[in-house]
DNA sequence: TCTACTGACACCTTTGAAACGC
DNA sequence: AGCGTTTCAAAGGTGTCAGTAG
């Protein structure tokens, strides 16, 4: 949860982007193909976002040249597109490297998060931070085992509304507030070989989110009653002879979340008790279920001595397991998922980039050894006074709009569960999914005018045509994707 | 009055160190 | 001595609820 900017100053604030290629998802995804890909493999980097991640990514010098190629760099895994420029040759302001196409990450637990984005996913921030449920839980595929990588986790504002819950559903409600402090949280593990993050699944459970703008414990920090979609970046720090450099980003529509201080629906409410361990004392066995929180009212108002805990009884009756696992997820609702990403970046031209710090990005190096270093920077403000990112200015094409207005579809209700898949939602009459998750996709910049359109935050699962819309000129897809990377 | 937020609370899991056995 | 397992207590993650601020 650190700024990179921040512990290295001498990288400076950030480097000229060349202006993000047209192509987005297309240039991502084979059109027509697209609705396949479970995540979203964002194909360029916005300018604030290329700027938080540019300490990670040494192909890039200064002047935002290319550096040439290195002879005794291996192979590509795929061949290289063509370099027009050769080293030290000007460029036009450069974007940053990719991670070649083969870099492939999945959602863990997608069930679990679909079943909460059916719902409606809240999240609690409290100022001391408060973790995710569900968390962020990926799979990795197609790093290079020797090379080194770091994986961070950042929060993209997804829309430019805050909402409000209206009882029974969540509204748009005014402008979005302007974005807190841009903070990135960096994985423990990072910087570890692609073998390591490739071994077995990555969880970012010890992330924490906020709303204390001036926290100083490095929580990533965001507005309550506002609408985010987490990403997830696979960022090389070079590795034998300088492999593994460039960047690659993903999305998972199903984790966006709405942020609280409490929970407003109960339903999401009793989905978190039901799911998380560390809530199992809310369950209606439980010790701190309503029943047993009344009838530990009453005894207090009588003046009873207090019974045993569960905990003290268990532990006569032997161990308190506290190892095993969470519980297993109840039933996944069937037909709900998509299929396995592939992504199709032309090849990141990393290994001809030199590793400045034996192999290992510096700015690697430097977390590790002076992790605390890292705080949150204010980033370049655009003129909404959002981040300059299309991903952060999405409102155009994806703004929830209040709900209510005449013309506005009253609130769909809840999917059956059974089956996410949605394939009869009437164009523009409801909103696409994909238009609110488009955004996160980078819609906004580039697109088609954007539809006038009314809709909760929160929709069903995510349909699988939100990644495909059929045919040209889908723009909010194709032109959307270059925000994020 | 309403809404959003905060902090205390009880219950629970996780974590890591100490104790123990082989 | 070294290693693996078990035990235990502290730390910290949960939702709830009452109180507060605006």
């Amino acid at each position: 949860m650190y700024h990179p900017s921040e512990m290295f100053p001498h990288f400076g604030g950030s480097f000229a982007l060349r202006p993000a290629a047209h192509g987005g998802l297309s240039a991502g995804f084979p059109q027509g193909q697209a609705a396949q890909y479970e995540a979203f493999r964002c194909p360029d980097l916005d300018g604030v976002s290329a700027a938080k991640f540019e300490p990670f990514c040494p192909p890039l010098d200064r002047a935002g040249r290319l550096l040439g190629p290195s002879p005794a760099g291996p192979p590509l895994p795929l061949p290289a597109p063509p370099l027009p420029y050769g080293g030290g040759q000007q460029l036009p302001p450069a974007e940053p490297p990719r991670l070649p196409p083969s870099v492939r990450m999945s959602l863990e637990n997608r069930e679990l998060w679909k079943r909460f984005c059916a719902v409606g996913t809240e999240m609690i921030i409290t100022k001391s931070g408060r973790r995710m449920f569900p968390q962020l839980k990926v799979s990795v595929a197609g790093l290079d085992p020797e090379a080194k990588y770091l994986l961070l986790v950042d929060m993209v504002p997804a829309g430019a509304s805050r909402y409000k819950w209206q009882g029974r559903h969540w509204e748009a409600s005014g402008k979005a507030e302007l974005p807190p402090p841009d903070r990135v949280y960096i994985h423990p593990d990072s910087p570890a070989s692609g073998a390591h993050w490739m071994r077995q699944p990555v969880s970012f459970h010890r992330l924490k989110l906020t709303n204390n703008t001036l926290d100083p414990h490095g929580h990533l920090i965001l507005h309550s009653m506002h609408r985010y979609q987490p990403r997830v970046h696979v960022v090389g720090a070079g590795g034998p002879g300088g492999r593994g450099g460039g960047c690659a980003s993903f999305t998972f529509p199903e984790t966006a979340f709405l942020t609280v201080t409490a929970y407003q629906s109960p339903k999401i409410t009793q989905m978190k008790i039901e799911s998380n361990p560390f809530a199992k004392g809310f369950r209606e066995n439980g010790m701190n279920s309503k029943r047993e929180r009344d009838a530990r009212i009453k005894r207090k108002m009588r003046g009873d001595v207090a019974e045993p805990t569960r905990n003290e009884a268990d532990c006569k009756r032997g161990p308190c397991d506290s190892t095993q696992g969470p519980p297993p997820e109840p039933p996944a609702p069937p037909d709900c998922s998509f299929h396995p990403i592939s992504s199709s970046y032309p090849p990141g031209g990393n290994e001809e980039l030199g590793c400045p710090l034996g192999g290992v990005n510096p700015s690697a190096e430097a977390y590790v050894q002076h992790p605390a270093a890292f705080h949150g920077l204010q980033p370049p403000q655009g003129p909404a006074g959002y981040a300059s990112s299309p991903c952060a200015a999405p409102e155009a094409a994806a703004a929830p709009k209040p709900v209510g207005d005449p013309g506005c579809p009253p609130a769909k209700p809840l999917p059956d569960q059974s089956n996410c898949r949605t394939t009869s939602a009437p164009p523009l009459t409801y909103p696409p999914y994909g238009l609110d998750v488009g955004c996160l996709l980078g819609a906004g910049l580039d697109g088609p005018p954007a539809p006038e359109l009314r809709f909760p935050p929160f929709l069903p699962c995510p349909a699988p045509r939100l990644y495909a819309p059929p045919g040209p000129p889908a723009g909010y897809l194709e032109g959307g994707n270059k925000g994020l990377f």
